[in-house]
RNA sequence: GCCGGAGUGUUGGAAUUGGUAGACAAGAUGGACUCAAAAUCCAUUGUCCUCACGGGCGUGCGGGUUCGAGUCCCGCCUCCGGCACCA
């Protein structure tokens, strides 16, 4: 290395700290630029994975300050939640004590990458000043009706010993530890995201600047679905369910009918039969089932209640079973079986030999399973005939005159389960009073703070219970004895709403001040990882419209333009700590520097792809950096003062379509084609100075190229703009200018081709026409040899590019 | 199974609207410099045929549209991510 990057790096990362150079207030003469990663865990360990994502937000904050924006950067700490507490369980160490050590590790893990931050509004969420608020917010959403608590199933992690959403279940595993994850019966806080689920649905359409796949992901997860909801009469018996069916327009084809194990009126239904028996054994082995053993069994179990239900539309009975295939979670918990339409009811059908019909005329040759399309209705009644559209309506007009069913509109969204038994997070703001039952803590008395416990391990309840003196309390109501709630509140509540706090962070009186809001909101662009695109990514959507519901928050979506940056990858697998294959930066900073890694992260591929980590990639960036360095210090050849000549402007137009390419692939998000740009200008002008440059226009030249690079690798870019003479701070530079005279391609490569094939070249004035295009192609004595003897049957004239002679 | 996304040299990747496939790197080979090595610089580097000029083939596979397809359409294969009995 011909230049001591420990030296400049360290100089100007104080500089920029002593300057405050990213430290911004509000500003309304100047446009706003609101740039926010997603906050991480503060892990203390970072390793060149999150310097990839982290080099990708500190070239955005950079380049917007640099294009003028008042450009705010903030950053903070997700520090609630089961790493630090497991953290704690293993090591005895308070989780505020790790914390506070894993923070200012990684502050200064950030400090060396170069990544520049409005420290100013740096928070965290364990600290009282924050979580403080997650408790007004509960509040807010408990006096709206948003906020409940109720029993419910619950996904329980054992190991974990704690309640799970069903977002971090995954195929039946605890998202965090991967145990087994069981179904129990708790008293639980919800949120109700369900009264949003339409807006959040219909407004993915308006973000137009998100992935699609994650607004795909998204939609899918509400999971909209439009059907009718109608009543059966029991036969035998005086009592009568309700079922939510995508495809009214099939009821004829119903054979049977099926209530989920759950469901309330399977009880009844067998009570003093006997199958009840039968039925109450299938019940307690469902519930003792966990969903991985339920989805193993793979092929459909149910079991018949004895009773029959009544077809409304053509007076038919059909057996009712009871069966684990339907859900008590969605739509009514009981559905009619229509096993001609619909695959697992035949597939159940089959298996209990039952009955099949037809109601949708399926294609010709289709045999041997449901047929779920389109198709004329048959076996129908007065449906008869009826496309799939027309049957439906019809037959929710039926429903609707007859008094027992109606259209609706169900969601695969649930309520958003919030409580955790866990220590680690905020408390929940309740306490719970023998005579006024569960009563708010008054806003007054917030933050309810988190007690000091010895023992951190999760019993089955959360720590907190046991810490006598913290949880009895008296009622803010009738000022008897009361007991506090022990839960705390997951996590996810902390993260959906850090980003309206970074713009007023120290607000000790309110949440945050409403006009700063206003100022700085929406996020800009918003970057993280594709792994929060559902939940993270809905759950702050949902706050923020709740916010704006309250008029606190002008906007109803939070984030503009968000990138989900993909992963890095080494032998194989995910870099992580618990994969084992971590690279640490530390030997590469002492060897490469900092600018020398993060060239290299933003050149090794797509942000958005995941990326293989190559350990002697750095050495080719680092290279580069050197090849900077000689140039603009002289050492790659001296430059004369001299008067203009031809081969001047030719350097000066390197530089300008630099500036014009790397501006786009940066608006773009093309980084990895942005660094290639800046490597030819560097070596164009390298050759452009040892063939003999003039000093002044290596000068432009150069300043261009530095301010090209300095959002990629800002130390050496400082460094060689000051020592050329320069004696402004680089990062508040003006981004490069280009001349559109000097960009634009004066002399290009016409290409003529003969059938499709390139046959010959020649360099032509850009504003040639058609027809000249075509005479010097049919011209080219190479074009001729290959057209021959043949015929030539037209000519593709696509000036200034391209040719195309197309012979028989 | 359903919904997304991807498949290009030895490797990472480029080709932004259908118009020169392989930019820029990494690696490799040869050369210069050196006592030697490292570093640096220069050259070559998809594949096959040819001494060469030049030509054939080539973007997962099979078809198609087009003067022209890595790019568009149809049918497959493989990999990655998400969801997974949602009626």
């Amino acid at each position: 290395m011909s230049y001591d990057h420990q030296k400049i790096e360290a100089k100007w990362q104080e500089r920029w700290a002593a300057e405050r150079t990213f430290n911004v207030v509000e500003d309304p003469s100047r446009p706003k630029f609101y740039s926010v990663q997603m906050y991480p865990y503060p892990s203390g360990e970072l390793h060149m994975g999150h310097l990839r994502n982290y080099t990708y937000v500190d070239l955005v904050t950079r380049y917007r300050t640099m294009r003028g924006f008042n450009t705010l950067a903030p950053m903070g700490w997700d520090s609630f939640g089961l790493p630090a507490e497991n953290y704690a369980i293993q090591t005895g160490t308070h989780p505020a004590d790790s914390t506070a050590s894993q923070i200012v590790k990684m502050k200064e893990q950030l400090r060396r990458l170069g990544a520049v931050y409005d420290w100013d509004r740096e928070l965290a969420s364990h600290t009282p000043e924050y979580y403080r608020w997650d408790q007004w917010l509960f509040l807010q959403l408990y006096h709206r009706g948003l906020a409940y608590k109720a029993a419910a199933p619950v996904n329980w992690c054992p190991r974990d010993q704690t309640v799970l959403a069903n977002e971090q279940v995954i195929e039946g595993h605890c998202e965090r530890c991967g145990a087994e994850v069981e179904r129990r019966r708790l008293s639980q806080w919800f949120f109700r995201i369900t009264d949003y689920a339409e807006r959040l649905l219909a407004d993915i359409d308006t973000l137009d600047d998100w992935p699609d796949r994650v607004r795909t992901m998204q939609r899918n997860w509400i999971g909209r679905s439009e059907g009718a909801t109608f009543t059966m009469q029991v036969d035998e018996i005086d009592a009568a369910f309700e079922v939510y069916t995508t495809r009214p327009d099939t009821v004829f084809g119903m054979t049977f009918a099926v209530l989920a194990p759950e469901h309330p009126l399977v009880d009844e239904l067998v009570a003093g039969t006997d199958r009840a028996e039968d039925v109450r054994a299938y019940q307690q082995k469902a519930a003792r089932a966990s969903e991985i053993e339920r989805l193993a069994e793979g092929d459909k179990t149910g079991v018949f209640t004895g009773r029959h239900a009544v077809n409304p539309v053509n007076g038919q009975r059909v057996p009712i079973f009871v069966a684990e295939y339907v859900l008590l979670g969605y739509g009514t918990g009981a559905i009619m079986a229509v096993p001609g339409q619909d695959q697992r009811d035949w597939d159940f059908a089959v298996k209990y030999g039952l009955e099949i019909i037809r109601t949708v005329q399926p294609p010709d040759d289709f045999e041997g399973e449901a047929y779920p399309g389109d198709g004329v209705a048959v076996n129908s009644g007065f449906l008869d005939g009826l496309g799939l559209d027309e049957a439906k309506e019809r037959i929710i007009a039926w429903f609707e005159d007859q008094g027992i069913g109606h259209r609706n509109v169900n969601y695969r969204l649930r309520d958003w389960l919030v409580s955790r038994q866990r220590y680690w997070g905020a408390p929940i703001p309740f306490v719970s009073c023998d005579a006024c039952g569960l009563v708010p803590v008054p806003e007054s008395d917030l933050p309810v703070l988190l007690p000091e416990v010895e023992d951190y391990t999760p019993k089955g309840a959360s720590p907190l219970a046991a810490v006598e003196d913290w949880v009895n309390t008296v009622c803010p109501d009738c000022g008897g004895p009361a007991r506090r709630e022990t839960d705390t509140m997951d996590t996810f509540v902390d993260s959906s709403w850090y980003f309206l706090r970074y713009c007023d962070p120290h607000n000790q009186e309110s949440i945050f001040d409403p006009a700063k809001v206003a100022y700085w909101m929406p996020v800009d662009q918003y970057i993280g990882g594709v792994e929060h695109a559902i939940l993270h990514l809905l759950y702050a959507r949902f706050i923020t419209k709740v916010l704006n519901d309250m008029g606190l928050v002008e906007v109803d979506e939070p984030f503009r333009r968000l990138f989900t940056q993909g992963m890095l990858v080494k032998d194989g697998a995910k870099m992580s700590k618990s994969k084992g294959n971590v690279v640490a930066p530390d030997e590469y900073y002492d060897r490469y520097g900092a600018d020398a890694i993060r060239l290299f992260e933003l050149f090794m591929g797509p942000p958005t792809d995941d990326a293989v980590w190559s350990d002697n990639g750095v050495e080719g960036t680092a290279r580069f950096l050197d090849r900077v360095w000689k140039l603009a210090t002289g050492e790659a050849g001296e430059v004369a003062d001299r008067g203009l000549e031809p081969r001047d402007r030719d350097a000066l137009v390197a530089a300008h379509r630099a500036a014009a390419k790397v501006t786009d692939d940066i608006e773009r998000f093309s980084f990895n084609t942005a660094v290639p740009a800046l490597m030819t200008l560097t070596n164009e002008l390298t050759d452009y100075v040892r063939r003999g440059g003039r000093r002044e226009t290596l000068d432009e030249a150069v300043g261009i190229l530095l301010r090209l690079l300095s959002p990629m690798a800002p130390h050496i870019a400082h460094e060689l703009w000051e020592r050329t003479g320069r004696d402004t701070m680089l990062a508040r530079e003006p981004w490069p200018e280009w001349d559109p005279d000097l960009v634009r391609h004066e002399r290009v490569t016409l290409i003529m081709q003969v059938n499709g094939k390139v046959r010959d070249r020649l360099e032509v004035d850009a504003g040639i026409g058609a027809e000249e295009a075509e005479r010097l192609a049919l011209a080219s004595s190479r074009v001729k040899e290959r057209i021959g003897e043949g015929q030539v049957e037209k000519v593709i004239s696509r000036p200034p590019k391209l040719v195309n002679v197309v012979v028989s």
